[in-house]
DNA sequence: AGGTGTTTATGGATAA
DNA sequence: TTATCCATAAACACCT
């Protein structure tokens, strides 16, 4: 059945629960991480509904960001000031929504305890090392990708899901050119990663591949080769801090992308 | 004071 | 019917 375009919905509450639009706008955002106020303002620029009563559905948003284990708080880096902290989608809650429907989640997600320790531990710890700056940080084109995250809005609204299937179905081609370890980038050593291609989300199949690895950066070790969206990522905290450089996932992306 | 974040409680809706 | 998902309210802590 057809989803119901943007501008139907009007000033009707849309059907998508908090969790999901709050996923949308993490997922839109360029560097797939969003502060509260930054949340509230893509749902009331996309949902007129939440124009109103501002009060009363904040307050259940903000329940929502603290009581799911899909949503990682990330405290700002010294050059990212601002109010609170940003929001991100925890890395292992991709098949969260059915076929990337939001109308309603699979299954919630709970986080690996274990895991979620050690990302947290990493990512309130010194980064300065281990990170790119946020004005390194370029986006993959879109329409080259030929792909949408299920996440992505665009998904969403207006376009069929039937369409998105398709294009997740285009990955077949070999690997022939690897990113360089992003650390590796305004440095001498420019070596090429270790690791292997993972889908985020359970309608993508996956390929795996492996190069040899970067032993300039121990943090950087076992990296994984992850593509949220548009763009590609490594490392476990690669989603919230690094990308490939833009030329590489570029070529990354023909290789993958018919 | 107002914004942000955490937590508990309650009840309706829907899936299993 | 039971379990789970979800929306809402509200108390409270913390910070600027």
């Amino acid at each position: 059945m057809p989803r119901p375009l943007r501008n139907s919905y009007g000033s009707s509450k849309p059907p998508y629960s908090y969790i999901s639009l709050t996923a949308m706008a993490i997922q839109s955002s360029p560097h797939k991480m969003l502060s509260l106020s930054e949340i509230y303002q893509f749902i009331m620029d996309h949902f007129p509904f939440y124009r109103d009563n501002t009060q009363r559905w904040q307050n259940s948003l903000r329940h929502n960001l603290s009581f799911n284990d899909c949503f990682l708080k990330i405290p700002r880096r010294p050059d990212q000031p601002g109010k609170g902290s940003l929001w991100a989608m925890h890395p292992d809650c991709g098949a969260m929504f059915e076929n990337g429907s939001f109308l309603r989640r699979r299954k919630r997600f709970k986080s690996d305890r274990e895991r979620t320790t050690k990302l947290a531990k990493i990512i309130t710890s010194d980064r300065k090392d281990t990170l790119m700056k946020s004005s390194d940080i370029t986006p993959v084109d879109a329409a080259r990708a030929g792909f949408k995250h299920p996440f992505n809005i665009e998904n969403l609204i207006g376009l069929d899901i039937k369409s998105v299937q398709h294009s997740c179905q285009a990955i077949s081609a070999p690997i022939t050119s690897l990113p360089t370890c992003p650390s590796c980038v305004n440095s001498s050593p420019n070596t090429v990663l270790a690791g292997y291609q993972t889908n985020l989300w359970s309608t993508v199949p996956s390929t795996a591949y492996f190069t040899k690895s970067c032993s300039q950066h121990e943090h950087l070790n076992n990296y994984e080769l992850a593509r949220v969206g548009q763009q590609f990522y490594t490392g476990d905290l690669a989603p919230f801090y690094s990308t490939v450089p833009a030329t590489a996932a570029a070529a990354l992306t023909q290789g993958i992308f018919r």
